[in-house]
RNA sequence: GUCCCAGUAGCUCAGUGGAUUAGAGCGCUUCCCUGCGGAGGAAGAGGCCACAGGUUCGAGUCCUGUCUGGGAUACCA
């Protein structure tokens, strides 16, 4: 990592100043090194001269000359500038960016990966929706952030389990059953009403009717349990149909039944008890929250005996922690907000060190049509699926998965959007995700083209990346070196969000090039420049590529 | 009431305490097809970064308060 190497040099250099007494000694402060908006300052610049300036007591500027003059000789930086009040301005070298083609072409399904995981195991636990209905427009940020987490992960060298957490037993679930069966039974000419709280959507009408053409009258004699089984069979297989057109694939359903059936809620419950964290009032018994930092304490096991939610949820986090995950991130809506301190908690006082999890609460979509707010409910069957979304800005050549997934991977987790259905059905031809696809339709296009001229692949292999000096050609190449950052810190922070922006950019300064520079030149004269910028241009489409491909976005070479 | 998240261009949103001009897309106004894909490019209009204080050499970014919106405040999940 460029920025790595730098401050390893930074510290070289003040070190060296210091050793040769032009600097005072002190403790160097933490070196930050960041990238500055104005290109006339260079590709990257450190403050560090200012913030010595107290301990070395010197003035900023003349401890950033002391650095500078001590700075130690390195291939990949070009130049290095001093500039008012204290700044050191570094600037890469020109050569050594026409060379990173070669090391983006000898890479490319991996160009950008790192190594901080090791290895080591992570898991990423998202949608986790219960079968109670398809999956709706409020599932689908938590789907497409978790996903493309877990892919910046694994790029970042983490050995990654996509995990889907769900629960098929329990109230919600026999009122699901019990719905499904009205519905069935009304096929059959008796007719009942949906209980109170039940599921009133048409997808239950549908799997009914799919039923009957199977069981016929049979399913007069059916129990509630047989329909709350083929209900969740049903909404299940619909589920995972959407999370595939998502180009979603989990690793791991995991069934809260499961928890209990190996007793491990009951474990947990007895760990606590005897761990002194729980205790017993009002025919209840309490998680002691407030021995663990929180506000307050909270039931863990009903008083009729059947435990809260809070209780398998610790459960699962403990398994998650016995299963070997050194890292776990789950993702959850804003609503889930107020419940996971008290999980984790709950997973500390088993005496698990729960720093390894890092929870994403994203906020909610406020969808809107007509200019009205809809509020979805999946009991009232008031909800816009993603199906029908995906339906509605899918066209020819472009799957609707990407531009959803763009879509949602421009904002950050914790802006509240608004959603105007009608607006992104109008304007789905007009999304920033075609401008990204565009840019890798056009190289594959030049590539072809290359071809057709006399120019294979085979030709320009070998061509002379030293000829890649054009203005615009190093702005390229400038772009294109930073996607190993840009990965590492979208990984770091979990803020896949931060590719989709620099994708655009990405494609920005290939259109610019492209503007300038002529790649396939029919005049002899020409044809050195050709090679490298063919070159130049098959590094650059497997950079775009490597983008789009972290967040789901296919990577189309004709549209 | 208390807690969490937000408030940046007409709309949807980026913005890692820094360096005279705060960015992108869409929309709007003008231009650019006698050579590789115009789903592109060039130029322009459009902002008291909600408001008020504070910290700092330096604040859209940090702190406090106010206002507005969303969420949470269960022996529902």
């Amino acid at each position: 990592m460029i920025k790595d190497d730098l401050i390893t040099l930074i510290q070289q250099a003040a070190k060296a100043a210091q050793k040769a007494g032009d600097l005072p000694t002190f403790d160097l402060p933490a070196i930050v090194v960041e990238q500055p908006k104005n290109a006339e300052h260079g590709d990257y610049a450190t403050n560090v001269a200012m913030q010595s300036a107290r301990p070395a007591r010197m003035a900023p500027i003349k401890i950033a000359e002391q650095i500078v003059r001590h700075w130690p000789a390195a291939p990949f930086v070009g130049k290095v500038d001093v500039a008012p009040p204290g700044f050191i301005n570094i600037t890469l070298d020109d050569g050594w960016l026409a060379q990173q083609v070669a090391v983006i072409q000898s890479n490319p399904a991996a160009f950008g990966n790192s190594d901080v995981g090791q290895g080591r195991k992570a898991q990423v636990e998202f949608v986790s929706a219960n079968p109670t209905g398809p999956l709706t427009i409020g599932h689908a940020w938590g789907a497409v952030l978790g996903d493309s987490i877990a892919s910046l992960l694994q790029a970042t060298g983490w050995d990654v389990t996509r995990e889907y957490y769900f629960n098929n037993g329990g109230r919600q679930m026999r009122l699901l059953g019990e719905s499904l069966q009205v519905r069935c039974l009304e096929l059959l000419g008796d007719y009942r009403s949906i209980p109170q709280d039940g599921y009133q959507g048409d997808y239950l009408r549908w799997v009914a009717s799919t039923l009957h053409a199977e069981y016929g009258d049979a399913l007069a004699e059916k129990d509630v349990d047989f329909f709350r089984t083929k209900a969740v069979d049903a909404i299940f297989a619909n589920i995972r149909c959407t999370l595939d057109r998502l180009g979603i694939r989990f690793d791991v359903y995991y069934n809260e039944l499961d928890l209990y059936e190996t007793g491990k809620v009951n474990a947990a419950v007895q760990a606590l008890a005897s761990s002194g964290y729980a205790y017993q009032k009002d025919g209840a018994t309490w998680l002691r929250a407030t021995d663990l930092g929180l506000k307050q304490d909270r039931v863990i096991i009903k008083s009729s005996g059947e435990p809260t939610y809070r209780m398998p949820d610790i459960a699962y986090h403990v398994h998650k922690m016995q299963r070997g995950f050194d890292f776990v991130v789950d993702i959850f809506g804003a609503d889930h907000h107020a419940t996971w301190p008290d999980v984790l908690a709950g997973v500390r006082a088993l005496g698990y060190n729960t720093d390894g999890i890092k929870v994403i609460i994203h906020q909610f979509i406020t969808l809107l049509r007509d200019g009205q707010e809809v509020k979805m409910s999946t009991r009232r069957g008031e909800f816009v699926t993603i199906d029908s979304l995906l339906d509605d800005i899918t066209t020819e050549t472009i799957p609707g998965k990407d531009v959803m997934r763009f879509t949602l991977l421009t904002r950050s987790p914790d802006s509240s959007m608004n959603f105007d259905l009608d607006l992104a059905v109008k304007q789905s031809s007009e999304n920033p995700v075609y401008y990204v696809q565009y840019g890798h339709a056009r190289i594959s296009s030049i590539l072809r083209k290359a071809t057709e001229e006399g120019f294979p692949p085979a030709a320009y292999a070998q061509g002379d990346l030293s000829l890649l000096t054009h203005p615009s050609e190093l702005a390229l190449l400038r772009k294109m070196v930073a996607l190993p950052e840009v990965i590492a810190n979208a990984a770091e922070q979990l803020a896949p969000h931060q590719l989709s922006h620099y994708a655009q950019e990405l494609a920005t300064q290939f259109h610019a090039f492209y503007r300038d520079c002529r790649v396939v030149s029919s005049d002899p004269a020409d044809r050195a420049i050709s090679l490298a910028r063919l070159r130049l241009c098959e590094a650059a489409r497997i950079v775009l590529a490597r983008a789009l491909g972290l967040m789901g976005v296919t990577a189309p070479e004709r549209m």
